[in-house]
DNA sequence: ATTCATTGTTTACAACCGTAGTCGATTAAA
DNA sequence: TTTAATCGACTACGGTTGTAAACAATGAAT
């Protein structure tokens, strides 16, 4: 199983995902820009997920480069089913019901999904 | 928005969610059933629970009759948009997509979600 | 060469979380 | 009526998280 990533953490490899590698500088800035957190705050999570092993680094001088160890599809699909599991027993379709219930759904998102789930019987 | 509940305290709400209003010694009875936790643990859960006032509590005697104060699909509603927000950019297709690609989805499930949609679209 | 900026490291600290022990009051049992 | 069980309240304590300041080393600029 892959570590846990917090949800500060998880903004950090969001950036990190997006283009790697990448200098802390470099993910501060793209994380403050989003987020507002201050530079300290954005080292002190990179030195956290480094030391879970969730991100790789590469000294390059006097500094480092920072690369994700996870990838973004498997970090997903562990937490996806974690999700469903806890809080719909695993099922799917409820996860679906609720959100389309909330009227998260629109009509385009409908679409897409039938799309999707016709490809995979195909 | 519903106050933030802990995954520890989720549990606990379950039970509540199943049958209400149970003593703590009854909710206790039945998370310890499921999760091994000591009656305090429990009894815990259930005051923080009461301070966040996810859950009410009404005086029999000299104890408490415990009762959620929030529904069960009004809260998975608001997990589950917050879920798919933080992570597939508010989305359902992507998350259905990789639940599918982790296996995650039998046909049965397809078909089951077919026919959801089939619903909404009605 | 001295100063300024940048970088990673160390430390901080309050809130929240999981997990429970203890305690004082009360009630049921003997 | 003394005792044993039960109840909620209070306290505890180590771990995680969000958020960052302080610091020391190093490199850049003047």
């Amino acid at each position: 199983m892959v570590e846990r990533i917090s949800e500060a953490e998880h903004e950090v490899m969001e950036v990190l995902w997006a283009k790697a590698p990448l200098t802390a500088t470099e993910v501060a800035d793209r994380v403050i820009e989003a987020k507002g957190w201050s530079l300290q705050t954005v080292k002190t999570l990179l030195s956290r997920l480094a030391a879970k092993a969730v991100v790789g680094t590469e000294r390059d001088g006097r500094r480092f480069l920072y690369s994700p160890l996870v990838e973004r599809d498997a970090y997903l699909a562990g937490v996806s089913r974690k999700f469903v599991d806890r809080l719909f027993g695993g099922k799917v379709t409820p996860l679906v019901a609720h959100l389309a219930e909330a009227d998260e759904l629109s009509a385009d998102d409908i679409r897409e999904i039938e799309e999707l789930l016709r490809e995979l019987k195909a």
